[in-house]
Parts: C-alpha cells; structure tokens; sequence
DNA sequence: CCTTCGTTTTACAACGTTGTAAGTGCGCTC
DNA sequence: GAGCGCACTTACAACGTTGTAAAACGAAGG
C-alpha cells in the first residue's frame, strides 16, 4: 500500500467517538443512535476505513477461512486433469461464496511425516478442512479429528470415527450398471474396475458384481484401472483378450470409459452396436465422448456444496454430532448404452 | 479444539525462558545459546505449540497467503469445465508449495459493484494477487494497482498499467497454426476464432490471418467461437454452410477443436484426410480427441508457476518495477493435420 | 428533588505475536 | 580489580481489533 491503512482508531477520531462505536456499527450490533451511525458511516466513507482481518482474528478466533484439501493425490502437479476435482473445487467456492468464507487450497501428498495441513489448522490459519481424501488409509482425517479441527470428508473415512462427511451411494450406481446392462440383452459383460485401495472403487464394483450375480451372472471378468485414460485404454486391451467377444463394458469412471471406447473402435468394435459401455461421473468426457455416454452420474458439484454446507453449520455452533449425507445416484442413458 | 492451544507464554514458562527467546528460537533468528535452544525445542514439542497465525501477522503485516482471482467468468460454477483454469490452478498450487504460501480461491464475477475482492485483500487477508482475467475491460487490475496490491496478471492488461504479467505469444502460435496447414498442402483453410473481446483470441486470430495472407490466402473464412464445445460444434456448422468444401479447420482452443472434429466427422469428413483440424493449448481434450489433434501448446502450468514466482520476488523486496515474462508456444504434430 | 432503571457511550483489558531497548553476566584488557 | 565489550536474555510496547465493565445520560417513578 503506498499510504498505511486507516485503523479504528482513525475512523473513530475523524467521526469524534470512541472505537468501541465504530466498532459496533462496523459489526452492525444494536445499541447505537442512528444519527452517530450515520456520522460513523461517513467517517469509514472518508478514510476509506476496512477492518483488518488479522487483529480480528485474533481476538474472535475466526478466520473466515477453510481449507480445501486434496490429499493422496500424488506429487500434485496433475491432480486438476481429472475433471473430479475440478468439480469438487466449483461445488465448494460456489456454496462458499456469499457466505463470506473464502477456501485455502492445498494438496497433501501421502507422505505422513508432512504434517503441513494440520499445522496449517492447528495454527488457526482455517476455522475448519474440507478434505478429499482418495485412500482409506490416509492418516489426515484422524490427525484431523485429534487436533479437534471442525471437518468434514468427502466419502466416508476408512475406518469409523466421529466425523462428518458426504458420500454417494456407489454400491447403487454400480447395481444400476448391471441392471441397465442386463436388461439391454447384453450376454458377455465385463468391467474396468478402479483402483480397489480406493473404497469408492471398491463399492461400484461390489455393487456392480452383486446385481450381476443376481441376475445369473457368478463370473464378471473384470480389468482393473486406476481412474486415468492410459489405465482404461490398458485395461481394455487385457479385457479383449481375457475375453474377445464381449459385448459390454462398464467402466469406473468416464475418462476410463472413455478410453475403453477408443480402444473397442480401434479395433473395429462398434459401439453400441458390437460393445456397449458405460461410464461412471457424469463428468465433461461423457459428454465428449463419441458416442455420448451412458452413465452413472455423481452429483459431485451438490456433494461438495453439501460437504461446505455441514462445515458451514458446524462452524456456527460448535459441538455437534458428526453428521453424514448420501446422495443418490443416476442413470443417464445417452448413447453408449 | 478440544483443549486451548498453548501459546509462546506456556512454551517460555515450561522452558523457564521468556516469551521473546522462545520467539527467536521458533524464528530461527542467531543470537540463542545452543542449549537453550535445545531446552525450548523440547519445551514446544512437549506442550505440542505452534504459533498462531493471526498475532503473528498482525505485527509482520504478512499473512503467507495470496488470492488467486479468476475473474469475469460468468457466475462461477461451470468455471472448471474449462480445463484451463484447472491447469493455471495447479500450476500455482504447485509453485507455492515448499514456498510455505497458500493460494486463496476466489471467483471474481463482473460485476463491478462487487469489491470483494479487492476488500479481501484491503483488509490484509492476503499479500497479494494472482489474476486470471479474461477480459480486456476488467476493471480489476487498475484496482488492485490503485490499492497498491502486489499483484501478477495472467496475460497482458486490457489497458497498459504499472503490473507484472505473465503471457504468451499468441500471434506466434496463430502464425504456426497457419504454417503447418499451408506447408502441409491445404487449399481451403478456415477458421474458429475464440471470443472477440478476448486480448488472446485477437491475437491467435490476427496472427493466423497474417501468416495467412502472407501465404497468399488474403480471406480467410472465419466463424467466432465462445472456448466451448458447443459454441465450437455451431461455429463448425456454420463454416461447413459457408464453405462446403473447406479441407482445414483451426480452432482457437482444443475443446472447439474437439467439438469441430465431431461434426466434421459426422458429416462424413474424415479427419485429418478430407479435413485438417489444429487445436491450440495443447490441454486434455487433445489427447482425448479421436484422431488426436495437432495442437499449438500453450505452457500454462508454467506461464502460472512463473506468475506465482513473479509474486513472490514482489513480496520479498516490494517497490519493484512491473515485470512481464513471455511464453513461446510450441507445434504439436499428431494426426489430426 | 432524589432514586432507579434503560439505553447509549466510553475506557480498558485482553488476544498472541514480534521487535527493540534495556538489562545481565562473563571474559577481556589495561 | 575496575572498566568495557560481547553474547545472550529479558521486559515492554506495539499491532488493530473485540468484549466487558463502568460511566454518562435521560426519562420515569416515588
């Protein structure tokens, strides 16, 4: 700043009252004449007065900030090509605004001795962490809830603790894979699984091969992949020679599915005609995908508002019990399937 | 927090030191006899202290944050559909990590009347500005160059102003575009030019008509794009009414790219065959696309990881003078032209 | 006219840190 | 052995805000 920032103490001076006023008007507490807020107001006008977050902090102990984290993604710098996260990102800031609360973005990677985040929140720097965590064994929502911090996970956390957190149902969305799957009359149905230390990995294919039993089929051949294009598009050159004559494919999530389409057509398998293949997300590569793509979609915009939500709450009174909130999954059927 | 936090005054009492020695000890600063230092690492560990935020930067005046500002994009949740944005996000996430800087997101709408953020940062909440504005007439930059906030700009301001930036050269890229396809025998040449009031789209616009004209192709048929895929897909339909037999395609990005090649596609153009396609930014989509475009990379995790870097120079000894670093781009070959 | 009671305002003490001026020893020099 | 640096440590005053207890001020009641 090239001129210092006016204080309370300038704003009180000018309008010829104490700080403790301008303080009240400022925070717009009752009990005070409306002619002085008037002069008050005037006075913030003039000096261009706005209170420094800083020396508020310090005596309310709020920071009107969150810490957005995405943890166990890797080294960091490619986490933001999956369009997941993205999402999650635009869930959160868009729930956020206007509630004056501003996320701190950070990326942990898995190594536990990295105590950054949680130093980050110990040192007050967050009222509270939304976290993103991708394996069931990431350490950071318990060193979470030890340090007391106010938190809440997108899906549920690895092992039981008081937590709160939003999930989908993906057992469901797995079901409804095979249910669709099946009921289109395909015969010879595989799957590209995701990472299975991933327990939304784990869900989608549990529910997926549950239905698929139900329906008199014990044995699903199944390819596992790890969420990325270049793991789908392998794991569907294995599929194809476990199994040359598929004729359907369900895939964990759309970029993997969408690299499985890729593959089939490479090797002159039309689809739907020959394979058909759903995805899973709901996210911008089903959409580009030709043929569009019929899949499960995850209302991961409105999870993470959710997820924004419940900090937001637990912010305002402290002290309540740990809370969850699942959402439903979706079939949308375009064109793949 | 379950039990207050402890604060330098418990640290100095456990260590039978003061406040201040404790202080210096946590600083790092010379002049604390070895011993002691040891007495009062033991004393931080056993009461499990750290520092709190927000008296710390109440007398440094610092906060060890920056905003990140994406300005002008609409209302804000459909922002990270872009993989853009995505890409410049991790490209500062990653710089300011080790930094021990954390990025605060904010999604800046046009309004002017919204002084969000140019508040957050009055106020201290952030040393300084990393701005993604997309458009020239964005009032932000003069803001924040009024309020004396040290700040970066991703792309040159619409207007000149005393402001680092980082940017790129897109002219180049727009001439590169242009050369490839006139080198690689295309007669009829069109192109998908991304917004008109975007400083990036005139330039990768008047760059490619240059090299055009200068290759002997005085007009060029041109249909205005939005950066999406489906402003790309009607710009595509569009230059197909007008031009039947046009045998190349440059889009200003690669979704529009992507999004041209599927209508060229569907009408039974074959790609790069009958029809040459070349993207530019050289992001997801590209790869994605089926054949793979030919692109014009734009370094972008770079051009934000230099900002950030610019940034922080500008923090550490302020009163600089403004800076701009320009990115080359960079022909990508693969099989769509 | 003196209490009593609201309402509004003020003065003052936090909040937890850093930086600076003022100590406190201690080993030298002369 | 008194004086003097030097290395280290300690009080103490900021930093800008909020919350609280006390004070000022009328108005109403006795």
């Amino acid at each position: 700043m090239s001129k210092v920032a006016p204080t309370l103490e300038d704003v009180a001076r000018v309008a010829g009252v104490s700080r403790a006023t301008v303080s009240r008007v400022v925070n717009g507490t009752r009990n005070v004449d409306p002619d002085i807020q008037e002069t008050v107001r005037n006075a913030i006008e003039q000096t261009g007065y706005s209170p420094n977050r800083a020396a508020r902090s310090l005596v309310t102990r709020r920071t009107g900030t969150v810490a957005l984290v995405i943890s166990g993604a890797g080294g960091g710098s490619d986490v933001f090509t999956d369009p997941f996260f993205g999402r999650v990102t635009a869930g959160v800031v868009d729930h956020l605004r206007g509630h004056s609360v501003h996320p701190v973005l950070m990326l942990a990677d898995s190594d536990p001795a990295r105590t950054e985040v949680v130093d980050f929140l110990r040192q007050g720097s967050a009222d509270g962490a939304l976290l993103v965590s991708t394996h069931p064994d990431d350490p950071l929502p318990a060193r979470l809830v030890d340090a007391g911090v106010p938190s809440v996970l997108y899906a549920r956390p690895g092992r039981p603790m008081p937590i709160s957190y939003v999930d989908m149902d993906h057992r469901a969305g797995g079901r409804m894979a095979a249910d669709h799957l099946v009921a289109s009359g395909r015969y010879n149905i595989t799957t590209i699984s995701g990472p299975m230390d991933v327990l939304a990995s784990q869900d989608r294919h549990a529910g997926f091969r549950d239905a698929m039993a139900r329906h008199g089929f014990p044995y699903v051949p199944t390819a596992e992949g790890g969420f990325t294009a270049e793991s789908g598009a392998a794991a569907m050159h294995r599929l194809l020679t476990e199994c040359p004559d598929l004729d359907a494919v369900f895939a964990a999530n759309d970029l993997m599915a969408q690299a499985a389409v890729d593959v089939l057509l490479e090797h002159g398998l039309r689809v739907p005609d020959a394979v058909a293949v759903v995805g899973f997300d709901d996210s911008a590569p089903a959409l580009a995908c030709r043929p569009q793509l019929t899949t499960i979609r995850q209302p991961v915009e409105k999870m993470a508002a959710q997820m924004a939500d419940l900090l937001l709450s637990d912010l305002e009174k402290p002290g309540q019990r740990p809370r969850s909130v699942i959402f439903e999954p979706e079939l949308v059927v375009r064109a793949s399937a």
